[in-house]
DNA sequence: TATTATTTTTAGACAAATCTAAATTTATAT
DNA sequence: ATATAAATTTAGATTTGTCTAAAAATAATA
């Protein structure tokens, strides 16, 4: 139906959507798929005249309702995917990513579908993000980012900001993975660094950065 | 590494190349990969170039070394992801081929030794063909043909000659799947049509047509 | 062997997606 | 308000893979 490539604009541009009725910047799609920005607007031009976006010269970009369809299967499929090959496969939370790229855009509403049921209709990927439904639902998460917590409260790890290989690599290496039960026990005044217990045993430290960029609930 | 279109050529001239030596026609890849002549001309350059085959005008192609091993290893992808449809995903035996076509070309070595793994290092895919191994290496079948059977020899459904879709619905039907003990109790001499039996119990016709696409052992 | 017929290659064009360099528009700062 | 800077678009090329129509080579036939 669509190329790799269309999707994979609409992917981003869903993704650099604020909702808030001002449109996304050519130079910010380009950043993000690391393209330049002339190549940006001749893509632009191809998804408008096929209405998956509302484009007007120097304004920006805004997806139609056919452009986050779109989208949102296309950010459904990485997810199961992600999942298949974190649960089944056993890759790690910071090798998925790039394999589901790939696998994202494979052609086959039976595959996906087929797929879901054999997971058990996963909500959440390896990296705490929601799964949309068939028809683009979303069970938008209220997680809150670990710095904020107060102490002395349980806390589980339920998603991450930063999804970079060397974050979640370190966070593995520390015991901070999805599902992990943690307390903070310490906040530092002067640089806002943590100490944290994990499954009310292990103490650890990290730093402010590294709290920002971890969820909870 | 190599684009889906170089690679679908490479399998197509691997599974047309007779070993005889002598080359794979011009016309019978285009008629093999539903394309044109002289498409295959241009492709059969870029892929010489890459010293991928050997190729002499108007005399046809041979692959090299080089060639037959990303057309083993696509093949290799292609049969794992098949099992893994068929076996984990349930997909019918005539469903698996189409989206296999597509996932063959996933690149990750990693994701397919993991696959692999997953299914349990299988050696054949659902329709009976030998997966070759990491290397290349093949176990190549000792099957005969269903029509070259004697009568009241128990034999086993262990392979198909037609991969088309409605032959293997058809065969599904009438209970012939993979794995079937199955004995011919007579031959007509007439049309050379079959009785079985199947798993000692029940008793079907089959026409020489459809023996002769079915490979036993 | 000379003449068709078939196969294969070349020439020229096209669509998709990308790029660089130049032109144009919008935003910012004196 | 005018000049400068930044963002965006256009112009013109390039790569990959495809096509049609015409030319060239090979094979088949009389
Ligand atoms: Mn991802
Ligand atoms: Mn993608
Ligand atoms: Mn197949
Ligand atoms: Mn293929």
């Amino acid at each position: 139906m669509y190329s790799f490539t269309e999707e994979n604009y609409l992917k981003a541009i869903y993704k650099l959507s604020d909702n808030d009725g001002n449109g996304v910047s050519t130079n910010s799609i380009a950043e993000n798929m690391e393209t330049k920005a002339a190549s940006v607007t001749d893509m632009i031009k191809k998804l408008s005249d096929k209405k998956l976006l509302k484009y007007e010269k120097y304004k920006g970009v805004n997806l139609t309702q056919k452009g986050k369809d779109v989208a949102l299967q296309t950010i459904r499929k990485h997810r199961i995917w992600e999942v298949f090959l974190h649960e089944k496969l056993k890759f790690g939370w910071e090798e998925v990513h790039e394999v589901a790229e790939q696998l994202e855009h494979i052609q086959s509403e039976l595959l996906i579908n087929k797929l879901d049921e054999f997971l058990g209709y996963p909500t959440h990927d390896p990296h705490g993000d929601p799964i949309p439904g068939e028809n683009g639902e979303f069970h938008s998460n209220a997680f809150v980012s670990l710095d904020t917590v107060e102490a002395n409260k349980k806390v589980i790890l339920s998603g991450v900001i930063n999804h970079s290989v060397p974050f979640l690599q370190h966070l593995k290496k520390i015991d901070l993975t999805l599902g992990q039960k943690l307390m903070v026990i310490e906040i530092n005044e002067y640089d806002r660094s943590l100490k944290l217990v994990l499954n009310g045993k292990i103490e650890i430290f990290i730093s402010n950065e590294v709290a920002k960029n971890i969820l909870v609930k």
